[in-house]
DNA sequence: CTAGAATCTTTCTAATTGCAACTGTTCGAG
DNA sequence: CTCGAACAGTTGCAATTAGAAAGATTCTAG
């Protein structure tokens, strides 16, 4: 049997990998990692909510994040059309553009690199079997 | 072309379920997740630097966490043979005690629970690969 | 042998993150 | 209806984490 332990270790390994990207794609701009994943996130209008979960993080860390974001003029907070209680985050124009630039700088000496198409792939398929449960 | 944001969330995704497990087997206990962490990479005695390499934390946030072990009668600091200006981190009967039954309670429901025998070597492999570069 | 660069740990400080309480809104049972 | 429970978001506060500086020791070029 194989010794999950050591698995989880490879995945921690992995998504620490992730990170470190993550940050070194953002080091030069006026992002931080936070904000950065948050805008990935924003491809389309979320909540708050759907935004903290996306994100992992507490809501009001996203609170704090979105705050930030709205200051560098690249999200507004519109109210959501059926709940009131609720607000829905969009890009602006700015918004939009600094998105699309980031994910292409995402793009670029990706920590998965080592992978070619097929192994991509098949990593693909065993990571969405072991996430469905 | 596969994905690659889409597999790095994946990624994400179950590094994250990894951590909430972690979570879900020190609650209850007087250890936090960092001080589990801290005690299953301990299997072996370890420098200060090393566990903040495993951990991947800075090593201010090791002395912390080792403070708080050592406080617990888990870990002890001990002379680094060879370089005085190291510490070697060794764990007490106590703390060889807590670490066994530690990983045990990691070993049920793990996250990965979802994958079969077969599908796990295939993930240790892949991603042994990608993290090979 | 020795001076300077590098390394290991700690301390101090700042930034990030999570938790609990609170406001305002929605939902559902009666 | 309407009242209480549930929920979205914010705020304040506490805890965790990282970063930079400093002290002690080791390494290395000359």
């Amino acid at each position: 049997m194989t010794d999950a332990r050591e698995l989880c270790s490879l995945i921690d390994e992995l998504a620490h990998r992730i990170d470190e990207h993550v940050r070194s794609c953002v080091s030069g701009t006026d992002l931080t990692a936070s904000q950065a994943i948050a805008l990935r996130e924003l491809g389309e209008p979320l909540t708050m909510r759907e935004l903290a979960g996306r994100m992992h993080c507490a809501t009001s860390n996203v609170t704090f994040v979105v705050d930030r974001l709205e200051k560098l003029g690249l999200v507004e907070r519109q109210p959501h059309p059926q709940d009131r209680r609720a607000k829905t985050l969009v890009l602006t124009a700015d918004g939009e553009q600094q998105r699309t630039a980031l994910i292409s700088r995402f793009s670029v000496n990706t920590p998965l690199g080592a992978l070619d198409e097929d192994d991509q792939q098949a990593l693909s398929r065993l990571l969405r079997r072991a996430l469905s449960e």
